[in-house]
DNA sequence: AACCGGTCTTGACATGGATCAAACTCGCGC
DNA sequence: GCGCGAGTTTGATCCATGTCAAGACCGGTT
């Protein structure tokens, strides 16, 4: 604790690890100081882009809690993904230079602004950067894959046991407990992701408490039985 | 027809307004050229890559048709895209270097193999071709968002005339007619893709037909009203 | 030409999740 | 402390789609 003034460095932030800089080594890690070009707060319920926004920039959450979603001409909303400390949001307006997608703080957030040219200029330089944004847009592919084989081919507790799963595992990845968790998302948020009611979300939740797979008081779950919903959603084979 | 000897060359193919080299001028093309190490055929049925094998290059297709689709433990199949002429597929093997999911030829196909390490060399150098993965993979993520959309809002009805209207859509931009289509994919693999059963696609392209929106005689359709079609998707605004 | 397997269509019926509705909880401002 | 609204839970009912089954179609092979 020396001094107040915290500067602007991805080699100094604690999310190093997950965040951007993640398995560079320490010249590579000052080049990429360069990325971030400002941190800027986003309140609860506030949106970081909107749908048709300019592109420029990707962000990198350094604290809070967004969800992301695409809007319809007629007024459907589908969450297309829950993004937390240390993920990159933004990709999707590369394509066309403009947002398709909203991006909504959950809760008081603060993320880093790393203008796309600068990423791809120190990308030429950094050839362990450039790779490295190539594995995060191609992680993003592959979520998403799973994403469809969710809403193509599982039911509703098959989903909510893998979302479930999904969410502690990768709070665990950042220091939280692997069984206590705080939904920062609504049961309809959970739905639209889901593609189930919110009405089924909660009947679920309910079900999986009276399984005593799960404890829900409002937004608090506790995992008490982890295996079972790993089972829920991956049936364990019987046969040989 | 000066020679026979067709030199595998981005700058020579007919595809290169809708494939790797869209979009760059003359002196980038003749770096792209170095992209294509070689092609490969794939018979029908045949696989280009497996879930699980080592990954080394993105493929464009050249001709032929693809499915790719993912496979889970307990054998759920889920199909995650259908891919033409000009596309590029192999973008989900970058985050582990090894591919998770299974790209099967519809019918006989021709692909460029790009070695992605000389993609990612020759990235560094030319920036718009830089750029240009960068939009490919982007584009994907988005097309995946409207996936997402359609999986967890739409209905039997809509879904199908959503992936029909994609379907003439892409094969207009490669010239062919914006009414008549072959199906290169069964009834199965279409509900894979859309999150349905055979018999419900079935029942829907019968719906479809006694409507009159589209002929169906197999695996060739016609379509007879687009918008239709359109409307289904998207039901026009009649309020206020 | 007859056969065969894979694919597709259609019907009858079952069901998971949607819909509609009512009541409960909790945090917040007055 | 009270009332209000947003969010949630739970029940009753409905319906879109899944499931099961039978038969039709089609291309390829004997």
């Amino acid at each position: 604790m020396t001094t107040k003034a915290i500067k602007i460095a991805c080699s100094n932030c604690n999310l190093r690890d997950l965040c951007m800089p993640m398995g560079l080594n320490a010249d590579e890690l000052i080049r990429v100081d360069e990325l971030v070009a400002a941190r800027r707060p986003v309140k609860r319920g506030g949106a970081l882009f909107h749908s048709g926004e300019k592109f420029s920039s990707l962000y990198a959450i350094r604290t809070g809690f967004f969800k992301t979603c695409v809007i319809t001409e007629d007024g459907r909303d589908q969450v297309t993904g829950f993004q937390m400390a240390g993920e990159i949001i933004g990709l999707d307006g590369i394509v066309n230079d403009q947002h398709t997608c909203n991006a909504i703080a959950l809760e008081d957030a603060e993320v880093c602004v790393m203008p796309f040219d600068r990423i791809e200029e120190i990308s030429r330089e950094v050839s362990a950067l450039q790779h490295h944004v190539h594995k995060i847009m191609s992680r993003e592919i592959v979520r998403e894959h799973g994403i469809m084989l969710l809403l193509g081919s599982m039911r509703a507790e098959e989903r909510l046991a893998a979302f479930l799963l999904n969410l502690v595992q990768r709070l665990e990845a950042r220091g939280f407990s692997r069984s206590e968790l705080v939904l920062r998302m609504t049961r309809e948020e959970i739905g639209s992701y889901l593609g189930m009611k919110l009405e089924t979300v909660s009947r679920t939740f309910s079900k999986f408490a009276d399984e005593g797979l799960i404890k829900v008081s409002q937004r608090n779950i506790s995992i008490l039985d982890s295996d079972a919903l790993k089972h829920i959603v991956n049936p364990p084979q019987q046969c040989h």
